[in-house]
DNA sequence: TTCCTTATATCAGCGACTTGTATAAGTTGC
DNA sequence: GCAACTTATACAAGTCGCTGATATAAGGAA
């Protein structure tokens, strides 16, 4: 059956809005900002990434993305690196320690999570999971035609 | 009796702070307040709403919470009301202005959403689609069992 | 080298949040 | 009906993270 025109962009906007205050109120990052979570994730994710990216993809300045590494830099979080093919650039990458913070921080919203997901019909949750992969897809399309790493540096990644 | 295997609420939490990120640099609130478009599509949502209870909701103290609907308020786009029942408080309600700034929002997040869900595979469309009531039901939990609505003044209902 | 572009860092200023406190209204006890 | 306590919002001072403008350093072209 070729249900509903597939969706409505303007309801999942607002249904992913909806999510995002969700979140924020879960494990609410006051002592640590949105964006230094958000870039700390995005590192861990896609890998070491230059200063001017990583400002783009956050939607942030570039000074204050200089600002957040330094700041992430001197907490352990993340650490600066030189680009061997640029001797203007500097990579950023997330230390041990945060990738720990960021565990720390999804196991304590995971918590949280379980208790919402336990009040939810057993129908909502298989939706839910159903929709996860996608939503990972969606969330990687941003990085996909717009931006490439920058030639990572410390693995040995032979391509050309 | 096991909980459910169902979900993982680790990857659950991990894939909902990309939505968080992606939200985030569409639409960049820049120009307002993250908690100030959450306040406003939670009033527009659960309706009228007292300062503190907004203030816990959205998870800022509560004079952060006055200041913020102090600025919404002279920028036309929430006002204050008093509360009959109680001469102390005071209620929060989106305007007309409040709604339409929203609305307009959520059309610039949609249609950037639009593009990146073309790029998506048929079935994650779908996924994403069947699994939006779920996820409203989800965001709507938070409010279920800790907060009430406080009167509503202006509609007529006749409560019981 | 000289000029231009690119990448990051620094500086000044502002906006949104925090804690602490003040004012006003409701509630209880006598 | 007044005193004392609690509750709800507003005000004040301070801090932090952001923006815009600008400086410094390195790569590329002529």
């Amino acid at each position: 059956m070729d249900q509903s025109p597939e969706i409505d962009e303007l309801e999942l906007a607002a249904g992913l809005g909806r999510v995002v205050s969700l979140m924020r109120s879960l494990a609410l990052p006051r002592d640590r900002s949105m964006t230094a979570v958000s870039t700390l994730a995005t590192l861990e994710r896609f890998g070491p990434r230059r200063v001017t990216e990583l400002a783009v993809f956050e939607g942030v300045t570039q000074p204050a993305m200089t600002q957040l590494v330094s700041r992430l830099e001197r907490e352990g979080l993340a650490e600066r690196g030189p680009l061997p093919a640029d001797g203007r650039a500097v990579v950023v990458r997330v230390t041990t320690a945060g990738r720990a913070e960021l565990a720390g921080r999804r196991a304590a919203q995971a918590r949280d999570l379980a208790a919402l997901l336990a009040g939810l019909p057993a129908g909502d949750r298989e939706a839910i999971a159903a929709a996860l992969p996608a939503l990972n897809r969606l969330t990687g399309l941003t990085h996909g035609p717009g931006a490439r790493p920058p030639a990572d540096p410390p693995t040995s990644r032979s391509d050309g």
